[in-house]
DNA sequence: GTCTATAAGTTGATAGAC
DNA sequence: GTCTATCAACTTATAGAC
């Protein structure tokens, strides 16, 4: 019985058995957990939200945070970007080869399309945005300046002598808080019928400064 | 977020001071924890900010926050009403006899200059004011309604056919965000810089609709 | 200023899914 | 046989009492 022939490659790597299962598995938690996370942190905000109250909401047991995300820093982390990247694509996406004004309004109108249909999430930044605290501060900072930057370049394209570093932030809080108005108190108006207040009333940063 | 437990004795009355010596004393160590629960609400928010932490800031025993407010909701409750008190009544005062746009500047140069001078109070009510939830709602409704509102009325004083019931928020929010950027990122810019640049972002809702 | 009751973050050990 | 979810115990921080 002939001996096999010594190997001249390395063995073939252990294939770890129904990865894809395990995968998605752990994929349907997590979302479990990011959705149950967003709707409590919303209300109560990072500190007043206990883990408890997540994991009840998610249908979860509590130690399946840690399986997922290590600690509750890390959920509260990972909820800020699952979050941004529905804002910052969705903002960014917005004007979709439009320019001017078209282009600004395309990006105000996605940004009430947020709040009104992500409450949630909007909430969650509206809140937790504004804590200038070192506390936060480092991880929080990017966030707030992806999505100020949207404007800030729709903004300059359209009128490039426009003072951006400040209508920028000046025009996304125009639309946040009009928006959080119109969701709250009177949610029967249009979201064009917004979309064109909102407009008209910071319309002048892309006219010349008078 | 530790929930308190449940009393064994009536809450302390809200001491009614004895004499015109004591109610001084009494005034100052309320300043004091007042002082001191902005501080650190405003970095930490509500839920995060512990009793020990502003009693050792306000250079008072913990005892002392249960003699003046008699809970720590109860303290936030007082925290959220002297801020306001201070934001109305400077922003309802700053047109001062002013009419259309000079009493629109007055009211948004007043804001800019409690974010920049009063940096605590504002951070409270950024982060707190969204909270949308049953929660606070209660209480910070009024309060948000009581600033809106003195946006509301100068626009509508200036012109009449605006939608002051979305522009009136919109304005609010361009300043109030407008006025955070300035103070964390351009410090050295100055007030009336930055007045007049979030004057001709929103000059639009004092003319007739376009 | 100190003490207590308690809530909530964290951590293995174990059962269960794939 | 691995990987994931669960549960109970542990540890810390803290609101409120005295």
């Amino acid at each position: 019985m002939p001996t096999p022939p010594p190997r001249t490659t390395t063995p073939p790597e252990p294939v770890v058995p129904h990865a894809d299962g395990f995968a998605a598995r752990r994929a349907a938690t997590s979302q479990q957990i990011l959705q149950a996370a967003a709707q409590v942190m919303a209300d109560r905000g990072y500190a007043g939200t206990s883990l408890d109250a997540v994991a009840e909401l998610a249908g979860v047991a509590k130690g399946s945070i840690y399986n997922n995300f290590g600690s509750k820093e890390r959920l509260f982390e990972a909820l800020i970007a699952h979050t941004m990247d529905r804002f910052s694509a969705t903002l960014a996406a917005a004007p979709d080869g439009r320019t001017g004004a078209a282009a600004l309004e395309a990006v105000v109108s996605a940004l009430l399309v947020e709040v009104r249909d992500n409450p949630a999430g909007t909430q969650l930044l509206a809140a937790e945005l504004f804590r200038m605290g070192r506390t936060w501060q480092e991880s929080l900072e990017p966030v707030r300046e992806r999505i100020v930057s949207v404007f800030r370049e729709v903004i300059a394209q359209a009128n490039p002598a426009a003072d951006v570093s400040v209508v920028g932030p000046a025009v996304f809080g125009a639309t946040l808080i009009a928006g959080l108005e119109w969701r709250t108190f009177q949610p029967e108006r249009t979201l064009p019928d917004i979309t064109g207040v909102v407009m008209g009333s910071v319309r002048s940063v892309l006219e010349p400064a008078g």
